[in-house]
RNA sequence: GUGGCUAUGGUAUAAUGGUUAUUACUUCGGUUUGUGGUACCGAUAAUACGGGUUCAAUUCCCGUUAGCCACCCCA
């Protein structure tokens, strides 16, 4: 105590000095950062999210399956019944708070459960069945960032309720498949079956029983896992444990008649939509509502190892969800996909493939304007433009034409239309092509045409 | 949640226990007022935050925060 109290006076200079000198200098307002394992999404990358967005819906509405949205916020009890208290996913990854009423709620960590709760709440039981829908946007889990791994993130996904049949299961696995192959991206689907619940408990018993018999030579991670999420063993990516999961019991003996069948249509379904896909015994989902066919899509990187978080899309069968959280017994079966690791993907793949793909020089035009007289008229001429359905880049807070040259250049205008006072007298304006330099005067009233031609060129 | 590495203008970087913290790009302005892609000049702008050691810390130490990586888990 006495050692501090001598420090403490010098602190107080020091403090004094520092903050004089910082007063003088700068007026320095705090700035705030995104939160921890929240992104922005800048303009810079606005056709990956763009075209990422068209592709994936264009292919879900082509597949039949219809727009809808959810709400973020949904009662925390949902996502707890749905996907288990057990889980990560909600027993420490979930965003879950109190209300200005005291309610408790949640922000949704995947969509599977909200959709769900809106089949029931919607009625749409009494629509034809099975229920098919695709939604998008973005999930929030609390977990520790990395890349490929965020706070909040967004999903893109389908769902179709309200049927058991291998062929929905099948045709699942191709919307998320094609989805990702029109946006660029070769994928392998690794495919499992974890049967019903019944034949997973007894499963269960038995490779409990098989690990406990081999306890010594796990790892020590796994040795707490034995009671706790036994699963979750065969996926580990410890070398030790891995050659103790070799010679496990594996589900797929463990099935029902039912399941086994099942599974084998979905497989004879995939051979014949020719899709690649690798079964993977020791394929478990994390979620609890999951039955019967599981899987996921990773990235087809010919002999690299998958990286942990490579999984850009997984899904499965849940006939017990609707059931669980209230509604009918109603079987059926989702995926989703993770966009921000597909637009990694595609970043990675941009990058390999650099300088081997052309740029296409689309053209772009510009309008540059000098003076009041041309500003106004500029204002007015863009408008009738945009009508017509020309788009054009401008600065009209700009007043040099340098400036604005300058500008028209950066955005790789091909042609820059130019209106000064001159040309505002005579009715015309000038129309530049950037590359030859050469400029051509057009009477106003033909621009429209002009332009046209232009981009058609 | 656990462990490892890291933190300098908007971005990318240099350097240092001691004068005014380097350079490039970007942004903005200018090089005689109406012509860009080159050149030149100028301006803005940083040692993440808090504490400690020291006469002196951006530099060394500790903590916090954030980022990256691995694990856990997951999309």
């Amino acid at each position: 105590m006495p050692a501090k109290k001598k420090v403490q006076p010098k602190k107080d200079v020091k403090k004094t000095t520092k903050k004089a000198v910082k007063k003088t200098t700068e007026k320095k307002i705090k700035t705030y950062d995104p939160l921890r394992g929240m992104k922005d999404v800048l303009p810079k990358h606005e056709s990956y999210w763009l075209d990422v967005s068209r592709i994936s819906r264009s292919v879900a509405s082509a597949y039949g399956y219809k727009y809808m949205q959810t709400p973020v916020l949904e009662p925390a009890q949902l996502f707890i019944r749905s996907i288990g208290k057990a889980t990560d996913v909600i027993s420490k990854e979930m965003y879950v708070f109190e209300d200005r009423d005291g309610k408790k709620v949640a922000m949704r960590p995947e969509f599977t459960a909200g959709i769900a709760r809106a089949y029931i709440s919607n009625g749409m039981h009494s629509l034809p069945q099975p229920v098919k829908v695709w939604y998008e946007g973005p999930v929030f889990r609390h977990d520790r960032p990395q890349a490929g791994r965020y706070r909040q993130f967004n999903q893109f996904g389908c769902e179709t309720l309200g049927d058991r049949d291998p062929v929905i299961d099948a045709e699942l696995i191709v919307v998320a498949y094609n989805t990702l192959k029109d946006i660029g991206l070769e994928t392998l689907v690794y495919i499992n079956s974890i049967g019903s619940e019944e034949d997973r408990q007894n499963y269960i018993v038995e490779l409990v029983g098989y690990l406990r018999s081999k306890r010594a030579y796990l790892s020590e991670e796994s040795r707490k896992r034995i009671n706790k999420n036994p699963l979750r063993i065969l996926d580990s990516k410890n070398e030790q444990d891995k050659e103790v999961v070799q010679d496990a019991p594996q589900i797929l003996d463990w099935l029902s008649q039912e399941s086994k069948d099942y599974f084998m249509k979905v497989l004879e379904y995939l051979d014949e939509l020719h899709i690649p896909y690798v079964l993977t015994p020791t394929l478990v989902r994390g979620l609890d509502y999951y039955s019967d066919t599981v899987f996921e899509l990773y990235l087809d990187k010919d002999g690299e190892e998958d990286g942990s978080q490579n999984a850009l899309c997984a899904g499965g069968r849940y006939d017990g969800l609707v059931e669980q959280i209230g509604g009918r017994p109603t079987a059926a079966a989702g995926f989703s996909m993770g966009i921000e690791r597909v637009i990694l993907a595609l970043k990675e793949k941009a990058q390999q493939h650099q300088g081997k793909e052309k740029k296409e020089k689309q053209p772009h035009l510009f309008f540059a304007q000098l003076g009041e007289q041309g500003r106004r008229r500029a204002l007015f001429l863009m408008e009738e433009l945009r009508r017509e359905g020309i788009t054009l880049g401008a600065n009209l807070s700009k007043g040099s034409l340098k400036a604005q040259l300058e500008l028209a250049d950066k955005q790789h205008a091909t042609h820059t239309v130019i209106l000064g006072q001159k040309e505002v007298q005579d009715g015309t304006v000038i129309i530049r092509d950037m590359s030859s330099g050469i400029q051509e005067i057009v009477d106003q009233k033909k621009i429209g045409k002009k332009l046209k031609k232009i981009l058609e060129a």
